[in-house]
DNA sequence: TAGCGAATGTGCGGCACCATACAGACGTAA
DNA sequence: TTACGTCTGTATGGTGCCGCACATTCGCTA
């Protein structure tokens, strides 16, 4: 019937939810585009609401008081996204930013307790994503805690294989766009810095650039020279559609 | 009746569970000691289980290839920690480790999974509490990601004044013991550094700190050091019972 | 296809921080 | 109380990374 429900219905913590919850939810719910930079949620918003990707690609962010931009996270269509506010836990301290043209579908937070009250299925499937990231988070926190611009950068591509590699001639493509702008902002570090380490990587052969583009030409032995085993590589097929987590 | 059951029943996640469920609960579960500096479980382990600290204190750490402790939190009586294996998500790669003479009660993971099945309360209380955690270790990630050392470290205090703040003649005591050397583990820094900055933030008037001890003398001062607003006073009467999350 | 903005390459001075080394001070257990 | 281990203070050289400056190239859009 309409696209919202059918976005809804395709965004895998949703899918077992039972007809006339999912037509409430769908009737609470808005869709919304957003241009390429512009926000999708800010700090100081009032209003508490959670998101789901549906187009698009969109970056959770933080500005330091000098104006610096960390990354904390991308945000791929199917996967949710601001979903913590709905612990009241007070303002949110980081805001979401499309990073090219995003559709998302805007969900109440009053509304997504609800349903989170009538339906296990759902809340179990909400708390193992939250789960998930933070994993993932605390992964990036221990890679950030003591090494080297180097090594966090190098752990950060095997991190972007795992979730973005697709299997070329030349090795693992990262099937995301990224500048050294937005690599320097995911590790902490300097555009020119990152420029130089991906110049180092590529002249060891490790890794190919080009426009915001990288291509991991030996998983083992990026993986070995930080001292981790290689990250499973991903489908043979690239495209990966509508994920969650 | 027995202790393990009081513990349990104490720990505000499982409060409002119902006998039966509590009591199987209890009966898969043990209750174990655990020496200063012993481990309490280790990423190798197969064993999938989750634990509740109910005296003493412990941290969960990670250990970089080339031997530096990264601290990633610290856990209080009354808190469950090691709860993300309930997600089957292969093996761990931290580790708990008794900062004094600790007690935990270990619950198969198994069994945690089985209650939550049971008691939608419960999931939602886990829920909230790995959620809780997430916020916690994004702000440290943005924290950790482009300043100095120096604000590192004022982060870390005034994050540490919420947490275990008493207000004392003086200004806010820390009621956690802690060396430079811990401090470092947390933000990634070298004790040197820490015992430095510590030494620049007494002669700023800002701190007071003595062996494992410190006391912030001006929150305001601190918090605006960094440019944030200052956090919450802690109670007067310091004795934080068990607490949750 | 021309032009402009974004992205990339590169060099260099300065400095915050690390690594090492050592000395003194405190706490705790014998 | 003594003795030992842990914790803390401090100095010193080395360096990885930042901050700034500028040239160049690519890609998008008009």
């Amino acid at each position: 019937m309409t696209e919202k429900l059918w976005f809804l219905k395709n965004c895998r913590v949703f899918e077992q939810l039972q007809e006339d919850t999912l037509a409430r939810l769908e009737s609470v719910s808005t869709t919304k585009t957003f241009a390429k930079k512009s926000p999708i949620y800010l700090p100081a918003e009032t209003s508490q609401a959670v998101f789901l990707l549906v187009k698009g690609r969109a970056k959770i962010c933080h500005l330091t008081p000098d104006g610096k931009q960390s990354i904390l996270a991308f945000i791929e269509p199917g996967e949710l996204f601001g979903e913590l506010v709905i612990f009241g836990e007070g303002q949110r301290d980081e805001y979401a930013e499309a990073v090219e043209k995003t559709t998302v579908v805007r969900i109440p937070g009053q509304e997504l307790q609800a349903v989170l009250e009538k339906s296990a299925a759902v809340t179990m499937g909400i708390t193992k994503m939250i789960g998930l990231r933070r994993q993932r988070i605390e992964r990036r926190l221990k890679n950030l805690l003591f090494l080297s611009n180097r090594d966090k950068l190098v752990h950060l591509l095997l991190e972007l294989s795992e979730q973005y590699g697709k299997k070329t001639a030349d090795g693992i493509e990262l099937g995301i766009k990224l500048s050294h702008q937005d690599l320097a902002n995911v590790i902490g570090s300097t555009r020119e810095t990152v420029t130089v380490v991906l110049g180092e990587l590529q002249a060891a052969g490790l890794i190919q650039v080009g426009r915001r583009r990288v291509t991991l030409v030996s998983l083992d032995n990026l993986a070995s020279s930080v001292h981790v085993d290689p990250p499973p590589l991903p489908n043979t097929e690239g495209a990966s559609t509508v994920r969650l987590t």
